[in-house]
DNA sequence: TTCTCACGTGAATCTGTAG
DNA sequence: ACTACAGATTCACGTGAGA
């Protein structure tokens, strides 16, 4: 097996390009793959303005059939590409993840584990129709049943995650702003760009520094530039030409961060928000429990969906507390309160109490 | 057809008791389907035979095979049973979730969200070889990709998250202590008993009270008891004895809210539907009285027929409001202003004065 | 200079009913 | 099947203009 040409983009169809790589190859394969969408016409905002919607070529398939016979096909050829103790990481949305899920079991990958990518600031469910759809899958997996000599950096995950595991769900916003690459109008350059901050920690919980990362959907060249700042190698193939332009360009602007930098790169954690309604959903107060203002003269009724009524008002504890005083504003948890052995408590105390049980979580 | 028993637990195999229920009788159905394939015995075949326990590497895909088999059979007889408006759930783990959904896509179910349960308690890896596997998935499922009329609280999920739309990504703990049923000895009775205040999201987001929810796999009876508790109602499958008594006894302690608890917001596509010509013929705005929109630059003359006219255009609220903003569409009610002593007020103010004194007419 | 606010936008399977 | 039309519907952020 000769040296393989590393740190390149190269051009054409991806199944073609994977063909003409070598066996055992690559220590890891991160693909982001089309993902079906399958849209129905234009989608408006409530202002009226149109949403810009993947409607590429690339996403576009006739049938599940003709999906599951491409994935079967470029994943196989990127199983045979892998090391044996290498690994393939996969990103979908529920259009694509479960065929994309099945076929690498059904290849004899392994799965290691599914991971959630919740995100900070997903776009809206306009017609209020569905729940927000605020988080995307991934699937890693190693190349075979067998394969227990993958790689975990379960020490850098875990001091990442202020000294608790890593679990497998992780918390990234979009990418926007300056990270976003734009073509000369100022229009976003590539429809599903990913942030740089997840395939960075791909990368360092998957790979070793100096191994070699494939990606066969490599787009304007996330996983290259993330590669490249953490001191691992690359090949992205991508058949778009003005794509495969923008990443080269992009890719060599980063510049490698040093040992120190990477220390610094751990992830904040913030209290989690717990809404009322959960307080109702765990159990802690049930449907038709009494709420009372401090003085007690005050009282109102809890129903299932966390909403308060009096009379004919309904609505959140603050809306229904602020109507109530003829307030501007309420801040419910500490105005509403409930009936203890020893009289009122806030229902604040129970939002605390529900967020000690889920003192865990990095939010 | 002749009506369905329901509240009911039914003790037998899951595919033949599905196969005596009547077709298009229930609302939901909610499953929780044997997870692991490793683990046999849990397993049978089409024939009802036992899958002995395979190792081999080449017998992995036969296993999957079966899985699969079982897994569609399962799931056409649930499509058989919905309503044409029903949808179904299905909760796993990356073990078997991706099979399930795929499987469900190809028989023609259209998913309308995944969700997330993040559990903020999950069992840590303890060989610290992987990520804490931290979450587990659930997949919602109109019956086919016409279904528009699937059921979904959008106001109620809303409401019990703080008036923000409620996300795909819900944070639960496990199901443990009081709720944990524990056999005699005090070991957990049930090896994977879901909290129910899971379910209760689950019910109270896509079913309507008196809905008819189905569980072919109902251990000991979270739906039931859920379903039971928010004025729903269920049939169960259970194919162990142990399990199914264990869920009578369970459902039977169950007080169920009583119908103003079960109250929640309502949506606003349901109620009565006001013309504004209504309006109009009530007195309450009169033909010739000016509307403005909110800030006050634009303004239409109100015709007795409740159409509005801006110089030479005519027509409906909405029209006229879509038109005058060049705009392809426009809800009147909240675009259109009249004045009072206090400034400008939406004319959505008289619809809803109108709606609560025809209720109070039908009272 | 610093703060405020209006505006834009992100992998989206995104309406319901009457005629 | 179709058309027509009433009317319901958004969260988190980054940017840039203007105070």
């Amino acid at each position: 097996m000769g040296a393989i040409a590393t740190n390149t983009v190269i051009l054409g169809d991806c199944i073609e390009s994977l063909k003409k790589l070598p066996s055992k190859s690559v220590d890891l394969v991160f693909a982001d793959p089309p993902y079906n969408l399958q849209l129905g016409g234009d989608l408006l905002r409530p202002d009226n303005s149109k949403v810009d919607a993947v409607d590429d070529e690339w996403d576009r398939f006739d049938s599940f059939e003709t999906y599951d016979r491409f994935t079967t096909e470029w994943m196989s050829e990127c199983q045979r590409v892998l090391k044996d103790d290498g690994a393939m990481w996969v990103i979908g949305s529920y259009h694509n993840i479960f065929r994309v899920g099945a076929i690498l079991q059904t290849l004899g990958f392994w799965i290691l584990n599914d991971i959630v990518w919740r995100k900070s600031n997903p776009m809206p469910n306009f017609k209020g129709t569905r729940f927000t759809n605020a988080h995307e899958t991934l699937i890693w997996a190693a190349k075979g049943r067998g394969s227990r000599r993958y790689t975990f950096n379960y020490d850098a995950m875990k001091m990442a995650n202020d000294d608790l595991q890593m679990r497998s769900d992780w918390t990234f916003p979009l990418c926007t702003g300056e990270e976003r690459l734009k073509d000369e109008n100022g229009v976003k350059a590539h429809p599903t760009q990913k942030p740089e901050a997840l395939l960075r920690r791909v990368i360092l919980a998957s790979t070793k520094p100096g191994d070699i990362i494939l990606d066969p959907f490599f787009g304007t060249g996330t996983t290259g530039a993330a590669a490249k700042q953490l001191g691992r190698k690359y090949i992205g193939l991508e058949r778009e030409e003005q794509y495969a332009t923008l990443a080269r360009e992009r890719i060599a602007k980063v510049i490698p961060l040093t040992e120190a930098d990477l220390e610094t790169m751990g992830s904040k954690r913030q209290e989690p928000r717990i809404p009322f309604g959960q307080i109702v959903e765990s159990g802690m107060l049930r449907p038709g429990d009494t709420l009372y203002c401090s003085k007690g003269e005050r009282s109102a009724r809890v129903r299932a969906d966390g909403s308060l009524v009096i009379g004919d008002m309904a609505g959140s504890i603050h809306k229904v507390g602020a109507m109530i005083q003829s307030a501007p504003a309420c801040n419910g948890w500490t105005y509403w309160h409930f009936k203890t052995d020893k009289g009122l408590a806030p229902i604040d105390v129970l939002r605390m109490k529900m967020r000690s049980s889920m003192a865990q979580l990095a939010a």
